[in-house]
DNA sequence: CACCTATGTGAACGGAGTGTGAACTGGCCT
DNA sequence: AGGCCAGTTCACACTCCGTTCACATAGGTG
């Protein structure tokens, strides 16, 4: 995804925050010509604009980006109380607006919203860990760009594993994590499938999923580097 | 000005209160079917849904609302910082929302945006995904130019499909958004729901939904690859 | 090296999940 | 009333994949 434009720069380190969490990637610019300068080679995903420190020059900002040669959208204002009735005769230079300050989860909101509305759609949950890819909402798997043809049992084994990167499962753990509490078989089950998803990872990658002889199985490396 | 639908009856009197200030004309109903009674005869001019005491007849109350003969717009609503969540998936159902408790001038300065943006008929009623066309409008569809005769279910459950391709649903997710939270019959109905659009679709089509084992149907491709 | 245990591997079985045709139900039109 | 059509449910067939088993191999210990 390409980046938001947040303005001012620095922006304010709340709305950094939010933006990090909600795992938008953004870019402050300090200017009109900072804007320009430093867009990515697709443009820019949105914008989110803080008008409370310095409105005029957020609403200029506005302005240039909505009547550059291709019209920045969407466009998402924060604005405090006091600054409800500058936004009057100014419709056309945003797409939506909250108040500052904001609660994390209306802003995120917001966001989708608006990127649902201008038919970008919603950030999918991912689940990652280097070159391997977990896309929560679409059940796809990728490993290096190349997809993964993964069964039901499969995707949920490494979805779990790969949640939990560095960490050991003994087999008993995870029968019950990922094929539920109540489930009642034998482990050898958990080897099959280990085996099917060392397989599928490829030569290269099967080295992600290592087994710690006695205890069970671990994805990707210990945190303490061994 | 045709006055504004408010939801529920009676309002909550701060919201009563800013309106008449603003100098909006409404009207509350307690129902859906209220809403049709008591529609102005050249429709609402817009609607606010406060869902903070009744979720779920509010929701269904939107629902209704967008799925009606001229579906209503702008809706805006009203939902606390608890309620942020259950927007998720829902974002068809509203225009705009607004953070309860409010302030009064936030409020109008949505209302105000809304109808300018709505005014500009900046929102799209079109559906699309590559050859496939639908439009909200006319309850027509089109693949590659062809159009397709669909029925209504079945141009319901293209419409949810494609609406948010690539994201994975399961039967009883599809049921619900779809057929409707009340509803209350086996899940295999969606199967010969999907089998039928499949069908029309046409043999080069059909692959555009496909079947995720264990866990439900997909809609083309992520947007993101995987 | 011998021995034992833990894990890898291939194959086979059985069942859950899905596709598909057809019957059934209720509403709507003539 | 009769017929048509959309939506739902049912029954059956088929595919796929989760599980298990048997055997092979690797790792650890004396």
């Amino acid at each position: 995804m390409e980046p938001l434009l947040l303005y001012p720069d620095p922006p304010p380190p709340e709305l950094a925050q939010v933006l990090d969490l909600a795992g938008y990637p953004w870019k402050a610019v300090a200017s009109e010509e900072a804007a320009l300068a430093d867009a990515p080679e697709d443009g820019w995903a949105g914008a989110v604009i803080c008008a409370d420190t310095d409105p005029d020059g957020a609403f200029a900002l506005c302005r240039s980006l909505r009547k550059g040669d291709l019209p920045l959208e969407p466009l998402l204002l924060l604005v405090t109380g006091a600054q409800l009735a500058d936004l009057e005769l100014r419709e056309d230079l945003f797409d939506d607006f909250c108040l500052a300050p904001f609660h994390p989860r209306e802003l995120e909101a917001r966001l989708k919203h608006l990127f649902w509305r201008t038919g970008q759609g919603t950030r999918p949950e991912l689940v990652e860990y280097g070159d391997l890819m977990l896309n929560l909402e679409t059940y796809q798997a990728a490993i290096g760009g190349e997809p993964l043809d993964l069964t039901y049992m499969e995707y949920e084994l490494l979805k779990f594993l790969a949640s939990h990167p560095g960490k050991v499962f003994t087999r008993e753990t995870l029968l019950s994590r990922v094929w539920g509490y109540d489930y009642y078989g034998g482990a050898r089950t958990v080897d099959v499938h280990i085996r099917r998803l060392r397989a599928k990872l490829g030569e290269e990658h099967a080295g992600l999923i290592q087994t710690v002889r006695s205890v069970g199985y671990r994805f990707g490396q210990s945190r303490w580097g061994i």
